[in-house]
DNA sequence: AAAATATCGTTGCAGTTGCAATGAATGTCA
DNA sequence: TGACATTCATTGCAACTGCAACGATATTTT
């Protein structure tokens, strides 16, 4: 006795599922050989290239990641040189994340690297572009 | 010194990402407390519900995931009764995994819950429906 | 038929994850 | 000021993950 129709390959939040893995997969395979880095650390630099020091909290939100994982990535980071960690002396809870010398070299061929996919990706939605774009937004407003 | 500018936040991959996210944990909270499944287990036994008893390594394909995640998804909703294993009389190689007259039930309940949401996200998306969509698939499409 | 190759599903392993609990620091308010 | 609540970052834990290696079976080649 078969079910209601219901086909999974057309099921939004499993086509966007598989979309972000496939991005996520191949931006990755861009860089991660070369830097050892992946995602959460990805974010990370990108963020702090952006913002300056930050704290993990700041990056909780701005990240889209759990403070855990920001934490443990930050400590990754610290290990492999890209970021530095110094308590804020202005509120000794919050702790300085901030981008290393090795940390900017290595954002200086990421940024230039993420630029050209995104214009990639661009290119591959076509005149598709903006409803893409207002539809993501759509989606992700409502949430909640 | 500043790097050049990166906003990650208007970054495609991440956008998806996010959206991924949120969709699925909205999801998830749907269907989470009252069968005790969670994505994986979702996927295999909708999957399951539309094709008949399917092969790990079928599923692996229809629904997207490694070989060594469905094998052990499978394994739960196994153990918690929703689906049964036995060895493919042709091949020995393979294992048949079917819904159990528990794992139907639920599909019951799940199905209707899917559809409302996958409506619900249709009406959010508005007139960037059919745009979005095929954004998607473009996306898609290309990688390899 | 025998040997080599390929496919299937599972599992050991090391690494990552979210969650909840923790300790430290700050904020609030009587 | 002092008691209480809140915020911050980390960490123990159990669960999940991808990968590579494995044993079993099937297919192909000679």
């Amino acid at each position: 006795m078969r079910m209601q129709n219901f086909d999974l390959g057309s099921f939004i939040p499993y086509q966007v599922s598989v979309l972000a893995g496939r991005l996520s997969t191949e931006l990755e395979s861009r860089y991660r050989k070369k830097f050892g880095i992946r995602v959460p650390e990805w974010r990370i630099v990108v963020h702090l290239s952006q913002s300056g020091p930050a704290s993990v909290r700041e990056l909780e939100v701005r990240v889209d990641m759990h403070k855990s994982r920001v934490s443990r990535a930050a400590r990754r980071l610290e290990r492999a040189g890209y970021v530095s960690r110094c308590m804020n002396s202005h509120d000794k809870r919050l702790i300085d994340l901030d981008l290393t010398e090795k940390g900017r070299a290595m954002m200086a061929e990421l940024a230039p690297l993420a630029n050209s996919f995104q214009h990639e990706l661009l290119q591959r939605l076509g005149h598709d572009r903006d409803h893409f774009r207002s539809g993501v937004a759509a989606l992700l407003d409502r949430q909640e």
